[in-house]
DNA sequence: GTCTATATTGGGATAGAC
DNA sequence: GTCTATCCCAATATAGAC
């Protein structure tokens, strides 16, 4: 079976705002991307947002109601394409391909990215939202073995798991060496990683050459 | 020529400093560890330090001066314990399996990966220390390319490079998702990292079983 | 070098008018 | 649903005593 549509382990807010609310929303994250976690007041989202400050309140109850929706959004958002995109593509080979594809372009979101960041520390002290992080990484790591297996798989093989988390790792770990420095060219890192990912899951699993690492 | 030891792009702030202030400084990084940056007040650093407030104007200037101090000595630790380690051993195959335990190593230290996403949203908006994460990466890329190349060789090749990149977005994309989930068992990825490094470096570059990517 | 007292700012919450 | 006025608190900065 695949992945249903709907398997992510957390809700788009978006769809249940009212449309205020959901100005408010969109005026947040490009306060966030743009001036950061701080410039996070009621005042300023308000002025972006073309509303009157008292109404985030009344929106989202409080500061950590609208921050709890933001982090919600933000997480989704990057989720939801990768889905879309990859059921459109058979299994096997072609999606293979096309998972790789998607990942090298992730990084080249840094609006996206940068409001990822900036709420990691916030999200990470928070007992409310750390478990949607857990689940959104929980979520990428099947959803990369999903899109990883074989045509023929009807569930990922074990081996593919390991290689799952590594995709995911290097996606957010490349994306943070971009942020850092936007020159960065890492597309022959990018295409190395390629060859290895392909090689590994389209051999059943080999991993390194005659001179390779210890037998386990 | 192998590094030297001081290339590192920016120097630790701490052999400077009066003890008070290394008192203060050493405080700060507990507060952060433990509370988060905006726990970072004059009121609650010195109240970790056992000094008066005061203080920290007096030793850092302000509070941003206070914070490059900071950023400096995070982002110092860890890249001292790496070179130190990395050059006690002989180059080749000896090297490259210490290069990869110490990356294992790296997402278990939690507080230091917790100081680090701490300051990186405060790091990437500030002109003055975004250059000092640039000059990190910089600087961890090639060392991890020094430590990847051949006993023989005086500079590692060209084919090195993305992979050091990688192993360095490798480290920093694992230790994310483990301090999203305590939990994780990152270890059978990481084995199967090692085995995709050593079977690159030491068959000279090649990635990739029979079934492997598109030739270049 | 160390400490106290105070000025100033800015953000979040509350109450209530419209 | 939208807006104004106000209270309260926390944090940085300043000045100056010791």
């Amino acid at each position: 079976m695949a992945l249903t549509r709907y398997e992510l382990p957390f809700s788009d807010p978006t769809p249940d705002l009212a449309p205020t609310a959901a100005r408010i929303l969109e005026a947040a994250k490009r306060v966030l991307s743009r001036d950061g976690f701080r410039a996070l007041t009621f005042e300023t989202i308000a002025r972006e947002a073309g509303e009157n400050p008292a109404l985030i309140r009344y929106h989202f109850g409080s500061k950590a109601g609208l921050l709890a929706a933001l982090v919600d959004s933000v997480l989704y958002q990057e989720a939801v394409e990768l889905i879309e995109q990859l059921t459109a593509v058979p299994a096997g080979a072609e999606r293979h391909r096309r998972l790789l594809a998607l990942h090298e372009g992730l990084p080249q979101d840094t609006d996206a990215y940068r409001n990822f960041f900036e709420l990691i520390p916030h999200i990470l002290r928070d007992d409310e939202l750390r478990p949607h992080l857990r689940g959104l990484f929980d979520w990428y790591r099947k959803l990369d073995a999903w899109a990883l297996k074989d045509a023929d798989d009807a569930q990922p093989p074990e081996h593919i798991a390991p290689m799952a988390l590594l995709t995911v790792a290097i996606a957010d770990g490349i994306a943070l060496q971009k942020l850092a420095d936007p020159d960065l060219d890492f597309e022959p890192a990018f295409d190395l990683w390629r060859r290895l990912v392909l090689g590994y899951v389209e051999s059943g699993g080999e991993a390194g050459g005659e001179g390779g690492g210890e037998p386990d």
